[in-house]
DNA sequence: CATGAAAGCTGAATAGGCTCAGATTTGAAG
DNA sequence: CTTCAAATCTGAGCCTATTCAGCTTTCATG
């Protein structure tokens, strides 16, 4: 991991690793089976803590739909840098698409899965609380809303000029918007 | 592109490709810099002849804003395994993904991008025909809606077994939930 | 200690994307 | 038909992820 985020992924080799870990190469793999399972170590890591770190805003959500949300999604960006450069979530998406049936594959969209659930069960609980239209329903909503703000976080990922600010602030937007179209009255 | 949709992207060599040409390999890099050259020069194929279908829709758009974004949706999808395959897609994406910054990278974010645009043109010419509440602005509401349907297209290349009718299906109940939200009177 | 199997380690070898120095072909000019 | 420069082609060689046959260490048992 710190090598990755000094040197970045594709530049370090296997063999820079196991130097680093005074081991051989073929050492490595007998712990992780390939290069990307290094990587994905990592990302376990990051999304574990952010996922926590989200069950303690369900706990007791800020009053407000948007405000809520906002709290929940900005901690979440937030996170996302602590351990994982761009570069290094770059590397993991493309292995999480590239080979969705292998055990890496499979543990990044589950990862992405629980982090979709969290939304939702935020919009489910602030239905409860009668801040959200009562004849909408959370799953698919919850689902929507996660497409657009994960969509954002790659579009911000890709970008490597892009700071966290701009991307709350286009997640700002985005959450206004379907605000505006989730809640009550106000709507 | 016919080596990589009998064999699969990866299988295929350069070795192969050349051969198939009857050149060296050094004569395939003269015309693509990259293995993924190769491969986004059918993704363009593709891309480009499904927008083309997408602007004849716009240009008369079914009546009724479901209905409408339905038929163009569909058509995105009904069109994506034309030359490409499930597996072609996924190394596509992971490309785009992977190097943002190379010429492929920027051309598949372009195309998304155009794509994307097609969707908010297609909300914003039902709202003039008042299919869309007036008070919502078509170009948030039309990237949250190609987020969800680019999401959902995603979900479907990752998993072979998945066909275009539960991909359609599933795009119908994000559709049915959007359009729930967005459609003045019936709410 | 001795033993032998299980566990762990090793690095040379393999495979495939990509490069580049040199060979070949093309085509305009004489 | 020559000539020569530009364009094109070539494939041996480089690099790095990954494998695997064999070596070493560990440790429970006698």
């Amino acid at each position: 991991m710190r090598r990755f985020r000094r040197d970045g992924y594709h530049p370090v080799r296997i063999e820079d690793v196991a130097e680093d870990a005074a081991v051989s190469v073929g050492t490595v793999y007998n712990y992780y089976s390939t290069k990307g399972d290094l990587l994905m170590a990592t990302v376990t890591l990051e999304v574990e803590e952010v996922l926590a770190a989200g069950e303690a805003i369900l706990a007791d959500p800020p009053a407000g739909a948007e405000a809520a949300l906002r709290r929940l999604i900005w901690q979440y960006y937030d996170h996302s840098l602590e351990y994982l450069t761009k570069e290094m979530w770059r590397a993991a998406m493309a292995i999480s698409i590239e080979a969705p049936h292998t055990p890496n594959g499979r543990r990044y969209a589950e990862l992405d899965a629980r982090l979709a659930d969290q939304v939702a069960r935020l919009v489910a609980r602030l239905q409860a609380r009668g801040e959200v239209r009562p004849d909408l329903d959370p799953r698919p909503l919850g689902e929507i809303l996660f497409h657009m703000l994960n969509a954002l976080f790659v579009a911000f990922v890709r970008d490597d000029a892009m700071t966290i600010e701009a991307l709350k602030a286009a997640a700002d937007d985005g959450l206004c918007a379907m605000a505006a179209l989730m809640t009550p009255a106000g709507g």
